[in-house]
RNA sequence: GGGCCCAUAGUCGAAUGGUUAAGACGCUACCUUGACAUGGUAGAGAUUCGCGGUUCGAUCCCGCGUGGGCCCACCA
């Protein structure tokens, strides 16, 4: 029997019987069903799901369940993105400094918790992953793999180190990560100062850092500027003699300043832009201390001095100054203004590769199609190679030497993992011994192979069967970093072919009002909240219900609500059949004699297996829940359930009961397959109370849509058109819609066969039916 | 500033080059009908963002504008 209200209690015992039957395992031994394995996302571990996560989860989960049904073997592994700042940010709050191997170690522990915690959110979403392909970025397997691809990158020249510039923040002596700086506004001021043309003419140029002019490498203007056109690839003389070129360039502002801009090594980040565009020479004009060097008389001065002591020697070279609003980035917790300064650091070639990660972008299909411009946008716009180090500790060490004098090495592969506190070092050509590198690899160097990591990289025989993988689900937001990178590493790189076959992009939750959840604006909704007040179907409905692929949607109470009340109609739609048709529920039957209401719903229930059918495989999943809900309310539960009331109270075992109670069956059954993708544990739930099932619905076959019966249809849909014009009648004159009516008449242009005549009667409660040829028309008498 | 996406009742959202522009939430009225009041039956509510163009006909196709979102860049 039927509890009389679906409840989480249902839910929670079927998650746990989902796990100790291991009703998700990933079928290893069997080749006969054909292969899809997904590269489901490593979430960050921080500790918390959120809307996002349930969407983007939802979504993988909702085509798994498709494709088990559909008769593919699915490999649907599950990963952690372990490694990053704001873990260490929290493991340094708590346990303040340490040395590398004991925060590293600290940081493991931490992580573990938060995985943990993680998981058991998962859990109760009803997600489907094999949790015995759990793998973690941290891991020293995963580090193990890591480091082979960039040995073997390094090998093919596609990894070398050179000076790049960080920020550093001179007050501590340290390099700052993007994610510690802050925008401030402060006073400055520009100062127009005059350098000296190629004929002896003054050209003005406006600056806020006079005392960079010594790291000055060029003078740019916009090329559409007719003031300075004639000095294209001619040589310019700075303020204080130095000879340099001038360029044309199109993110030169004509409207500020002068028009005409000195590039120095580095007063901005757009000098890095302007300094690898041009192929311009790096003067290092700042030490770590803050203090000048390479700059003749200002050598030793702080940034500040060299300020006022340059525009001193300039004297009247400077021939006007106004003042300038200008947002300098500070370090978070000294707010010290960073400065670029250059520094060793490792990079991936994306440079001479472009044209290949853009190939084999173009072999993935793409859902939605236009996902892919924001890859080639991309790729077109690079300008220079991907920064792979990062001075961090909980990351994936880098596994590389580098001597004094500049040579670098690839660690032996027979030293990995490699942890540069063990590594044994390493004789140089120069005569002096290499160093292990010390710094740590970007995120994305560990997230970017996660197809090879599941496909068993580099085991060739298990790379023939898992990669590329099937399906890579990701949020739209992240093609840039993840999808391109990942094209980029697993493809280009190390197989040369693309990482999957298709790339399925999600959008993002807002807040009700529209807006981005945030902390500062308070309107975060968080999934362990909704759990309280509703069941997990109701809460994955609301995700397949959420709009189009890559397209943010707010989140509304009221979907879920609406969710909510949809699996109370399909529960009560159950206990109805059930109290109806008693222990018959599970009688299998050959088809009886079928009515023309019962081919009907027949009818309308095989195309919406074929309307659902099709969306699945589009990954429309809002359709096609919305196709199962019209289907199951509007017809089903609105029309076909109260048509057969009659025959099932009242015609005893008579044939048309027998006929009744098949279709009953039957569309309940199947509507319960094409809901179990959604809703996983009602539809479980019937499938083993209801129809006393001892298989998991999960493993059974997706429904196949048979006969439209598009005749019956038309027919049922004049029917319903009466029967809902008598429904108006009783609700306009206060009865209920149980009432009785005396006497009905029809006006029908075709008339109507005799069989639905007398159904009418029935199902309308009149005692006595006319019918008349002529315009359609029904009226009560 | 660059690229991409979007604009349809109070809100969220479908659909279509051609009768009356789905549905949901909310709102109003009636109905305690033997699955369900977490329900049922009805009702009200839209100049389909603005301006031009293509067309016999545009909410849909094109251009411009306005307003929003995402990613990227960011002023020397």
């Amino acid at each position: 029997m039927l509890q009389q209200r679906y409840d989480r209690a249902i839910e929670e015992k079927w998650q746990k019987r989902w796990e100790t039957e291991g009703t998700y395992r990933f079928d290893d031994k069997n080749t006969s069903r054909p292969l899809y394995t997904i590269d489901t996302p490593p979430p960050f571990t921080s500790g918390e799901l959120h809307m996002g996560h349930v969407l983007s989860y939802s979504y993988i989960d909702f085509t798994a369940r498709y494709k088990r049904m559909a008769g593919f073997n699915v490999y649907y592994p599950q990963g952690w993105d372990t490694q990053g700042f704001p873990t260490e940010v929290k493991v340094e709050k708590k346990y303040g400094r340490l040395n590398p191997v004991e925060f590293r170690q600290k940081c493991v522990e931490w992580t573990v918790d938060m995985i943990a915690r993680m998981k058991t959110q998962m859990k109760e979403m009803g997600f489907s992953p094999d949790w015995r392909y759990e793998y973690k970025t941290m891991d020293s397997e995963y580090h193990r793999k890591v480091q082979l691809s960039l040995i073997r990158m390094y090998g093919d020249k596609l990894v070398y180190r050179d000076k790049y510039p960080v920020f550093w923040c001179p007050r501590c002596g340290s390099a700052v990560a993007k994610a510690e700086l802050d925008d401030e506004e402060k006073a400055g001021t520009l100062n127009y100062i005059n350098f000296t043309g190629p004929n002896g003419e003054k050209l003005p140029i406006a600056t806020s850092r006079p005392e960079l002019m010594t790291a000055c490498v060029a003078v740019l203007f916009n090329p559409e500027d007719a003031r300075y056109r004639h000095l294209e690839g001619k040589t310019v003389t700075t303020a204080l003699g130095k000879q340099v070129p001038v360029f044309s360039d199109k993110d030169v502002e004509k409207e500020f300043g002068t028009g005409l801009l000195m590039v120095c090594t580095f007063g901005d980040k757009m000098d890095v832009v302007w300094l690898h565009r041009h192929k311009l020479p790096l003067i290092e004009a700042i030490d770590r201390h803050g203090r000048m060097q390479n700059s003749g008389e200002l050598n030793g001065l702080k940034v500040e001095e060299a300020r006022k002591k340059v525009i001193e020697i300039l004297g009247e070279k400077v021939f006007k100054k106004e003042p300038l609003r200008q947002t300098v980035k500070v370090h978070d917790r000294c707010r010290t203004p960073v400065e670029l300064i250059p520094s060793l650091q490792w990079f991936a070639d994306i440079r001479t590769t472009a044209k290949h990660i853009k190939a084999l972008a173009e072999k993935v299909r793409w859902v939605p199609d236009f996902g892919i411009s924001y890859l080639i946008d991309w790729v077109e716009g690079a300008e220079w190679d991907w920064v792979i180090s990062r001075q961090r500790v909980f990351g994936t060490p880098l596994p590389f030497y580098a001597c004094e004098c500049g040579a670098t090495a690839a660690a032996g592969e027979d030293e990995l993992p490699f942890y540069p506190e063990k590594a044994k070092g390493k004789a140089c050509g120069c005569g002096k011994r290499m160093v292990a590198e010390t710094s740590t690899c970007d995120c994305w160097v560990d997230s970017s192979i996660t197809p090879l990591i599941i496909a068993g990289w580099p085991d060739e025989k298990k790379m023939e069967r898992f990669y590329p993988s099937s399906l890579r689900p990701q949020g739209v937001e992240i093609v840039r970093t993840w999808a391109f990178y990942t094209i980029y590493r697993s493809g280009v790189a190390l197989t040369g072919m693309p990482p999957w076959e298709t790339i399925l992009l999600n959008g993002n939750v807002l807040a009700p009002d529209g807006k981005k959840m945030s902390k500062s604006l308070g309107n975060i909704i968080s999934p362990a909240e909704l759990l309280r007040d509703y069941p997990t179907d109701a809460i994955r409905q609301w995700a397949a219900l959420s709009g189009a692929m890559a397209k943010d949607r707010p989140f509304s109470y009221e979907d879920i609500k609406h969710a909510k009340s949809f699996l109370a109609k399909v529960w009560n739609a159950a206990r109805f059949v059930e109290n109806a048709l008693k222990d018959e529920i599970r009688a299998e039957t050959a088809e009886p004699e079928l009515s023309t209401i019962d081919r009907w719903i027949i009818g309308r229930l095989n195309t919406t297996i074929k309307q659902c059918t099709e969306h699945m495989e589009r990954f429309e999943f809002h359709y096609a829940m919305s196709k199962l809900q019209a289907f199951f309310w509007g017809d089903l539960c609105d029309n076909y359930l109260e048509y057969v009331k009659h025959r099932v109270y009242e015609d005893g075992n008579g044939a048309g009961r027998a006929a009744a109670a098949y279709t009953l069956r039957k569309v309940l059954n199947d509507s319960m397959l094409l809901l179990a993708p959604f809703a996983p544990h009602m539809a479980e739930e019937l499938n083993g109370e209801l129809f006393s099932r001892k298989t998991s619905i999960h493993h059974a076959q997706w429904p196949e849509a048979g006969p439209e019966y598009a005749d019956e249809v038309a027919k049922v849909t004049l029917l319903n058109a009466i029967v809902s014009e008598l429904r108006q009648h009783k609700a306009r004159n206060r009865l209920a819609q149980n009432a009785e009516l005396a006497k009905v008449r029809l006006s029908l242009p075709q008339g109507m066969d005799a069989e639905l005549l007398s159904e009418l009667q029935k199902i309308s409660k009149i005692k006595e039916l006319e019918t008349v040829k002529g315009e359609f028309g029904v009226s009560v008498l």
